[in-house]
DNA sequence: TATTGTTATACTCTATAACTATA
DNA sequence: TATAGTTATAGAGTATAACAATA
């Protein structure tokens, strides 16, 4: 559900959900080589083409030179782009608001314990089988 | 992480996520015509088309005359793909096993709840901007 | 030599639209 | 007419491999 209502946030901005994680990662890291992004969004370099290629077609990225390696370019959100991120961001907040909010800090607390067992447990299966590199 | 840690058991055993969502729904209706798994997957009938392909080529399932509808086909799990997903089946007991099993009745019935909640105002958020059809 | 990002190529998943065969 | 599934076509996302430019 959480997947669809972010592909669904992302339609109504004209982002397919592989964009918006990209512009998701430079708004938290700012300029970067592409290189980081693909390592931050696990997939190979090349992929990482094709989406800012993507990006820079839609106003929302721009290559700029790296100021000391030639090799690299620096991949750099527009003002379009800035403007976009931050109503992400926005959304993510209200979001966590509305599914949170109406818990009392105990059963937040509680709810949260519990979560995160889950998720150690789910890492400790993951690493176990292989998943987790 | 759970969907990766699906991916992964999808590779190992030679399945993509949408191959292995077909062969799940299958599992639990018996032998089907298209159209229903496209309502199941929420995917267009010409993507079942595809996924079918693939998986028959890979002797998973089988196109069946439809006993009274000679449209119709009915997809069928062959005996290699039964075991499979019999495998699937067993894999995810074990999985939600070692997710859950360290937690006391309590702990899960409280966990459950706050889980419930927050899924049920997920689900008000979708409908609310227009996610859920 | 190693690294950055590209072009070339291919596969999976998905969609819309036009069409065939059947109901 | 309506439905089941297909072919035709297209786009997004991903991967590997070979290559250019630079470090």
């Amino acid at each position: 559900m959480l997947g669809d209502d972010m592909a669904q946030a992302n339609a109504a901005l004209g982002l397919t959900p592989a964009r918006m994680h990209l512009l998701w990662e430079l708004g938290q890291r700012g300029p970067v080589p592409q290189r980081v992004l693909a390592h931050a969004l696990k997939v190979t370099p090349r992929a990482v083409t094709g989406l800012v290629d993507a990006l820079v077609a839609q106003a929302l990225v721009t290559r700029e030179a790296h100021p000391t390696d030639r090799r690299a370019t620096l991949v750099t959100l527009t003002p379009r782009g800035e403007t976009l991120v931050a109503q992400l961001k926005r959304d993510h907040e209200k979001l966590a608001r509305t599914l949170f909010a109406s818990m009392s800090r105990g059963e937040f607390e509680a709810f949260a314990q519990g979560l995160a067992g889950v998720i150690e447990r789910l890492r400790g299966h993951l690493a176990a089988t292989g998943g987790l590199s």
